[in-house]
DNA sequence: GTCGCTGCAAAGTCTTTGCAGAGAG
DNA sequence: CTCTCTGCAAAGACTTTGCAGCGAC
């Protein structure tokens, strides 16, 4: 059986992403500007798990009048991360990598030889890991899951 | 990281630990100090999840006239990681958290109030990682799973 | 004795912060 | 206009590395 395909497959349009980040900034009387809203955008254009760094490049590319600092990617990361809006994964290596958290909720596969990291859903470890918090008396609010191998490009 | 082979309850004794990483140090040409054995012990005895500077601080605490420098912590965790005797950990917040990986395996539950972690084990989880790895063409060798929510204490 | 280990301090990474000018509302 | 943001550079936090003497084998 193929790895489920999991809930509803409603992926969120730009539009209302961006609506739902100025609505966030209006409420938290923070300020809309350009540097943000590239931000927003390159993660949500891009598939893969960004670092800062990678995502800093990834804009002095696509927007280099800007010249946006890598202060204020971290900056920006943080805000969305607090706001829920982005998501980090840690791995053993240093430094966080980020990816959007409006897409749909999922587990990462990741590859030790090339470092690629394959999404995936299934709904019986999910619906276990409500049962297991349940029992052990947590409020469960989120969890990570990471399965670590070699992909089958390096075997 | 290999993931354990069993789900048996055996704890590892702290003499037979001590053997294999002799072992290991030999097979290797490398030495067995003071220092790398009181590492190994104090992680054996404790039940955290410590940080490299936890440990430092455990170590000067437990044995003073060794005046251990952070950096043979460092050093010495990292041999042990790439041994596969303990395992690390990397949630949100920076740094890592290492852990004998001797013990049995298990995931984490972590308060994300006051930062405790429970550990767990499912079995139908385990199983589950295992077809999701095999469906996906991955050779598995570990894998790592947390769960984020308020502890009892903490609700 | 030899060669790896250790502590110390210096050097690296990655991330955060202070500041003065720029810009959103 | 006001007050937040931004880029820059400096400061921090956490790790790693170079070195000379020490110590396991």
């Amino acid at each position: 059986m193929p790895i489920s395909t999991n809930f509803s497959t409603k992926t969120i349009e730009y539009d209302n992403l961006l609506e739902e980040f100025k609505q966030l900034l209006k409420k938290n009387g923070l300020k809309f500007t350009i540097q943000r809203e590239v931000i927003l955008n390159t993660l949500y254009n891009s598939d893969e798990h960004l670092t800062p760094e990678s995502l800093h490049h990834l804009i002095q590319d696509k927007a280099p009048e800007l010249k946006t600092g890598i202060a204020t990617i971290y900056r920006t990361l943080s805000l969305l991360e607090d706001s829920n809006l982005v998501t980090s994964l840690s791995f053993g290596a240093q430094g966080k990598k980020y990816e959007l958290g409006a897409k749909d909720h999922h587990d990462h596969m990741i590859c030790t030889e090339c470092g690629d990291i394959t999404e995936f859903v299934d709904d019986s470890i999910e619906k276990r890991q409500h049962e297991i918090a349940d029992s052990l008396g947590f409020k469960m609010n989120d969890h990570s899951m990471q399965i670590y191998g070699i992909c089958k490009n390096c075997q």
